[in-house]
Parts: C-alpha cells; sequence; structure tokens
DNA sequence: TAAAATTTTTAGATTTGCCTAAAAATTGCC
DNA sequence: GGCAATTTTTAGGCAAATCTAAAAATTTTA
C-alpha cells in the first residue's frame, strides 16, 4: 500500500499533467505547498516503485501504474465528494477538505460499494467526471466562459478549481451547475463580463471568476 | 489537532481503562501491538499536551481532556461502522478495519451531518453504544454468557471485541445481536456450553466463545 | 529480606517526509 | 556563445514514531 504523501504526490502529478505534458519540480511544490528539494526527495523514492518516470532536470511523468493509482484516488475523491453533498448535505464548498482525507482510506471493497449505494454517479458536485472501477470515465470538452462568444448560451458545467474562496463566490453569486449562462458584453478595459443567467438575472464577472466557469452547449 | 498515533493511544487507554483502573505499558504495548518502549515515548509527549496523567512505573490514567477526546474517538468509529453496515451494506465482521481509519478523519461538521443522517443511532452493529456529542451514552449492563445460570433465558446484545476471526465464527454460527438465548448445560470438562437459540435450535459454543458473548434480560 | 523474575525506562538508531542553504544544471538574453 | 537568472538537485538536519539492547525499578518468591 501506499501512504498519504504518496498518494497525494501521484494525484497531483496526474492533475499537473492535464495541462501540461510533463511536470517540473516547481509546478508540483506550488500545488502540493512543499519545497522544490522535498520534491525531488520524493521522486527518487517513487521512482524506485515505478509509479513515475523521472529524469533529473527534465520533469516527470506517471507511468502506466501511477496513472492507474491517480485514477482510483481521483474516483475514491469524487465518489466521497458525491457522498458528502449528496448524501449528508454538505454544501458544494466544504467537501473538498474533507474528501482529501476519505480519499486515502483504504479497503478493497469500501468504494465499490460506496458507488452502488450512491447509484454509480458519472459526475461529482463540482461537475467532474467520476472515473470507474477500471479508469474509464466521461469524456468532457468544457471550455471557460472567458471563452465563449457573447450571445452563445451556454450550460454551467464545472468549476476549474475547487478552492474554498471561488466556491464561496458562487455560494453568494447564487450560480450553481446547470445554469443557462449568456454573456452579453466582455469589456476590454478589464475583461469583466457581464453574463444573463437562466434567462432572468443580469450578473458581472471579474476575469479571473470566468475563467474558473466551465461550461458546456 | 492530534495525530493518529496519537488518537490510537488515547483510544487503547480508554478501553483499557474500562477493565482496569490504570493501565500498564505493557497492556497498552499489546493492545496496540507496538513495543513498551515506543509507548514510553508516546505517554511522555501525550503527558505534555495533558490528555493523560503518567508517573513513571506506575501506569497512566486519562485526564478529563483525554476522556473527552477518546469518547469522541469511539463517538466517530461507531457511527461509521454504523454507516458501513446499514447504509451501505458492509457485513459486521468487516467494519471495525475500516472504520479504524474513517474515524481519524477530522472535520468540525462532518460527524454531526454523519449522525443525523443516520437517525441518530444509540448502539453499533456490535451492540456497543453510540456516545453523543457530548460523550453521553446508554448505560449497559452486559453480562458474559458464560456467567448466566442455566435455563435463564437472554438476550444477545454485543460482543465483548470486535476481532474479524470473531465475527466470522458469529457468522458462521448464524448468531446475530438481538438472538434469543439460553444455556441448557455447561460442561465441566472443558466449560462448554450447549445452548438453544430462539427456542428452536441447539448449539455448541467453546467457552472462549462463551466469554466473547454479551447478553442481557 | 535478598535474589530472581518481570516490568519499565533510557539510550541510541532507523524510516518517512519535510526543511534550509549551497552547489550544479539548464534556460534566457544580449 | 557566454554571462545572468532560474530551476533543480545535493548535502545536512529535524521531528514523529517506531525499533533493539541495555539499564533501572518494581514485584515475586523462596
Amino acid at each position: 500500500m501506499y501512504s498519504v504523501a504518496e498518494e497525494n504526490y501521484i494525484k497531483g502529478i496526474y492533475h499537473l499533467q492535464q495541462k501540461a505534458k510533463t511536470v517540473s519540480t516547481n509546478a508540483l511544490a506550488a500545488h502540493l505547498n512543499t519545497k522544490p528539494a522535498s520534491i525531488t526527495d520524493m521522486l527518487k523514492r517513487l521512482q524506485t516503485k515505478k509509479l513515475l518516470d523521472y529524469e533529473p532536470y527534465y520533469g516527470v511523468r506517471l507511468s502506466s501504474s501511477g496513472n492507474k493509482l491517480a485514477l482510483s484516488i481521483v474516483r475514491r475523491h469524487r465518489l466521497w465528494e458525491y457522498f458528502l453533498v449528496n448524501t449528508i448535505g454538505f454544501g458544494w464548498e466544504e467537501v473538498h477538505e474533507i474528501a482529501e482525507q476519505l480519499e486515502h482510506v483504504q479497503h478493497p471493497a469500501l468504494i465499490e460499494k460506496l458507488d452502488v449505494f450512491l447509484g454509480r454517479p458519472a459526475f461529482d458536485p463540482h461537475g467532474d467526471p467520476i472515473p470507474d472501477m477500471d479508469g474509464k470515465m466521461a469524456l468532457v470538452d468544457y471550455e471557460s466562459l472567458t471563452e465563449v462568444k457573447p450571445g452563445k448560451e451556454v450550460l454551467f458545467a464545472a468549476v476549474d478549481m475547487q478552492t474554498a474562496d471561488l466556491m464561496n463566490m458562487l455560494q453568494y453569486k447564487n450560480l450553481k451547475l446547470g445554469d443557462r449562462l449568456m454573456v452579453e458584453e466582455r469589456f476590454d478595459f478589464d475583461q469583466s463580463l457581464e453574463v444573463l443567467v437562466n434567462k432572468k438575472k443580469k450578473i458581472t464577472l471579474s476575469y479571473k471568476l470566468g475563467r474558473m466557469i466551465l461550461v458546456k452547449k
């Protein structure tokens, strides 16, 4: 079995790999809130466990077994998030931190039983797809709200990163997954957006916030 | 917050304290599967955190804050066991090890929300009472089946310790909490028992097994 | 009650996972 | 292409939690 620290490294590399082919020591250090020297240490250890391909000075990639492990951690995390929101009534802004702990609970049958109880959900409360036992998950093709042509109606499908700050902000603006959004204006001055929500309410979103809102047609 | 190791020491001392006033280094080492030297180390650390009263060579007792912490860990453990059996369908023989991990997940609202969802159960699947938020729980006065007078009918109320071996054995003999038991014979030779279950089936129990079966009137 | 047996503590070492400071390698720029 | 800036690694150290072996204290027993 793998330690909590090891699992967090693998998961971190997995997430950063979604945006770039290989992951740098500094990027991983920032993501995991540690120092670069600690990253080098751990990469060497995970290398010997064949979870990743690590070439000093050239960044790191997950091996196929590392990728499999990452998907299983992501699966655990997202199923627990679904449970926390839909079964015991947490708000979506609170569950990320709890799921970070729950995802490391080890037991061969636990996640399968949880999945069955929850009804094998395909998406977590933030719109991210939940991998199945074999690591397969729904293909998603979200784009950021800042990239949508004004006048086109889209669906709020997911958030880019689940920081509590962001979730609280969305809560405050009363934006929920599934809302219909139409960009009415995009101002060149500060790139802020005027958005019509569900054909009723017009709200203002900063560029930074718009970037975090992922939508689909 | 306290580490997993610290919580396990506090919980171990709590359980051993149920049977004796003070807990010896050796007893705790056996209970936690560590060496006596490690126990001494940790007791000194927990002493400085005021969780216990430790007098070298004279055993240890939980302080009132240690006792409060122990009860909250026991509460978490038993609520998770209840969830695993009654919500997602585990057998009672499998859940102890999983709950050992889940009990260390830290979050101010998690256990309260879980408790509400479960309907504030008073007993876990092994018949042990679940402490409430203030550490209060149902008073139980169980006795071992080996101490019951032959001919007296009693209810199977709890098991003394939840080892997987014991739970599997009870599973095999088809004994469940709530069964009505009557000791028909107790043999002097090996102290084994002949027991009538639910007025229908007669089974044989070894002394060691009978000791683990806790009953009430 | 003194020697033997047992229990407990101390001393010193190990592993994991992290740190800081300095050295080495790579990249960026004129 | 060479110097400066940046990134990454190495070296050495630290804290938590464990271990073994030896010393000290307590308890048992003859």
